[in-house]
DNA sequence: GGTCTGACGGACA
DNA sequence: ATGTCCGCCAGAC
Protein backbone atom coordinates (compact mmCIF):
# COMPACT_ATOMS: atom_id res chain seq x y z
CA UNK A 1 0.00 0.00 0.00
CA UNK A 2 1.14 3.44 -0.77
CA UNK A 3 1.91 6.00 2.21
CA UNK A 4 -0.31 8.32 0.86
CA UNK A 5 -1.94 8.85 -2.66
CA UNK A 6 -1.01 10.52 -5.47
CA UNK A 7 -2.49 14.47 -5.14
CA UNK A 8 -6.07 14.66 -6.45
CA UNK A 9 -5.25 16.16 -10.08
CA UNK A 10 -7.39 19.44 -10.94
CA UNK A 11 -7.71 21.39 -13.81
CA UNK A 12 -5.27 23.83 -12.54
CA UNK A 13 -2.82 20.98 -11.63
CA UNK A 14 -0.37 24.13 -10.15
CA UNK A 15 2.94 23.81 -10.25
CA UNK A 16 5.32 23.60 -7.08
CA UNK A 17 8.60 24.28 -6.11
CA UNK A 18 10.40 26.91 -7.16
CA UNK A 19 8.96 26.53 -10.41
CA UNK A 20 6.09 28.29 -8.79
CA UNK A 21 7.29 31.23 -7.51
CA UNK A 22 8.77 31.98 -11.08
CA UNK A 23 5.80 31.74 -12.59
CA UNK A 24 4.72 34.35 -10.35
CA UNK A 25 7.28 36.74 -11.05
CA UNK A 26 6.57 36.18 -14.68
CA UNK A 27 3.41 37.20 -14.17
CA UNK A 28 4.05 40.38 -12.15
CA UNK A 29 6.50 41.44 -14.92
CA UNK A 30 3.67 40.96 -17.36
CA UNK A 31 1.31 43.63 -16.10
CA UNK A 32 1.28 46.80 -18.54
CA UNK A 33 1.45 50.21 -16.74
CA UNK A 34 -2.10 52.12 -16.21
CA UNK A 35 -3.26 48.55 -14.68
CA UNK A 36 -3.17 46.22 -12.19
CA UNK A 37 -3.13 42.52 -10.54
CA UNK A 38 -4.65 41.40 -7.34
CA UNK A 39 -2.59 38.95 -5.11
CA UNK A 40 -5.32 36.23 -5.83
CA UNK A 41 -5.23 36.87 -9.79
CA UNK A 42 -1.58 35.86 -9.74
CA UNK A 43 -1.42 32.76 -7.73
CA UNK A 44 -5.34 31.80 -6.74
CA UNK A 45 -3.85 28.68 -4.78
CA UNK A 46 -1.19 30.59 -2.44
CA UNK A 47 -2.25 34.31 -2.46
CA UNK A 48 0.31 34.88 0.31
CA UNK A 49 3.17 33.46 -1.45
CA UNK A 50 2.81 36.37 -3.69
CA UNK A 51 3.14 38.67 -0.91
CA UNK A 52 6.31 36.74 0.02
CA UNK A 53 8.09 36.63 -3.00
CA UNK A 54 7.63 40.30 -3.51
CA UNK A 55 8.81 41.15 0.01
CA UNK A 56 11.83 39.25 -0.42
CA UNK A 57 13.00 39.30 -4.14
CA UNK A 58 15.54 41.71 -5.57
CA UNK A 59 14.54 41.56 -8.54
CA UNK A 60 13.22 44.57 -10.70
CA UNK A 61 9.23 44.16 -10.94
CA UNK A 62 6.64 46.39 -11.47
CA UNK A 63 5.49 45.34 -7.47
CA UNK A 64 3.34 48.50 -7.29
CA UNK A 65 0.73 47.11 -9.78
CA UNK A 66 -0.16 44.51 -7.62
CA UNK A 67 -2.90 45.23 -5.13
CA UNK A 68 -5.43 43.34 -2.64
CA UNK A 69 -8.51 41.98 -3.75
CA UNK A 70 -10.36 45.32 -2.63
CA UNK A 71 -8.06 47.19 -4.58
CA UNK A 72 -6.79 48.62 -1.65
CA UNK A 73 -2.89 49.31 -1.77
CA UNK A 74 -0.56 46.81 0.87
CA UNK A 75 2.43 49.24 0.64
CA UNK A 76 0.53 52.34 1.10
CA UNK A 77 0.38 55.73 -0.10
CA UNK A 78 3.62 55.25 -1.27
CA UNK A 79 2.48 52.56 -4.05
CA UNK A 80 -0.84 54.50 -4.49
CA UNK A 81 1.40 57.71 -5.64
CA UNK A 82 3.32 55.14 -8.13
CA UNK A 83 -0.49 54.22 -9.56
CA UNK A 84 -2.19 57.40 -9.54
CA UNK A 85 0.90 58.68 -11.86
CA UNK A 86 0.24 55.62 -14.68
CA UNK A 87 -3.45 56.92 -14.37
CA UNK A 88 -4.42 54.39 -13.04
CA UNK A 89 -7.99 54.89 -11.39
CA UNK A 90 -8.86 55.41 -8.16
CA UNK A 91 -11.61 55.47 -5.59
CA UNK A 92 -12.30 56.11 -2.30
CA UNK A 93 -8.03 55.43 -1.78
CA UNK A 94 -8.69 52.35 -3.51
CA UNK A 95 -7.46 50.99 -7.15
CA UNK A 96 -10.92 51.18 -9.06
CA UNK A 97 -10.15 47.48 -10.08
CA UNK A 98 -13.17 47.21 -12.13
CA UNK A 99 -11.55 49.69 -14.71
CA UNK A 100 -8.24 48.95 -13.96
CA UNK A 101 -7.45 45.10 -13.03
CA UNK A 102 -6.25 43.21 -15.75
CA UNK A 103 -8.15 40.30 -16.93
CA UNK A 104 -7.26 37.03 -17.00
C1' DG B 1 10.79 15.64 10.27
C1' DG B 2 8.21 20.21 12.74
C1' DT B 3 6.94 25.20 13.38
C1' DC B 4 6.40 29.93 12.08
C1' DT B 5 5.67 33.67 9.08
C1' DG B 6 4.51 36.53 5.01
C1' DA B 7 2.79 43.15 0.90
C1' DC B 8 -3.50 37.41 1.02
C1' DG B 9 -8.48 35.80 0.38
C1' DG B 10 -12.87 34.27 1.56
C1' DA B 11 -16.31 33.05 4.90
C1' DC B 12 -18.66 34.54 8.69
C1' DA B 13 -19.93 37.11 13.10
C1' DA C 1 -17.25 48.73 8.19
C1' DT C 2 -14.17 45.73 11.67
C1' DG C 3 -12.42 41.62 13.49
C1' DT C 4 -11.59 36.42 13.77
C1' DC C 5 -10.49 32.08 11.73
C1' DC C 6 -8.68 28.96 8.52
C1' DG C 7 -6.42 27.53 4.15
C1' DC C 8 -2.77 28.20 0.84
C1' DC C 9 2.87 27.53 -0.37
C1' DA C 10 7.80 28.31 -0.01
C1' DG C 11 11.66 29.51 2.81
C1' DA C 12 14.10 29.95 7.06
C1' DC C 13 15.24 27.88 11.35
Amino acid sequence: MPRRLPDTPDVDTPTRGPARVERIVARVRSIPEGFVRTYGDIDPGAPRLVGHVLATTDLDLPWHRVVRADGSAPVGRRQLDLLRREGVPMRAGRVDLSVARLPG
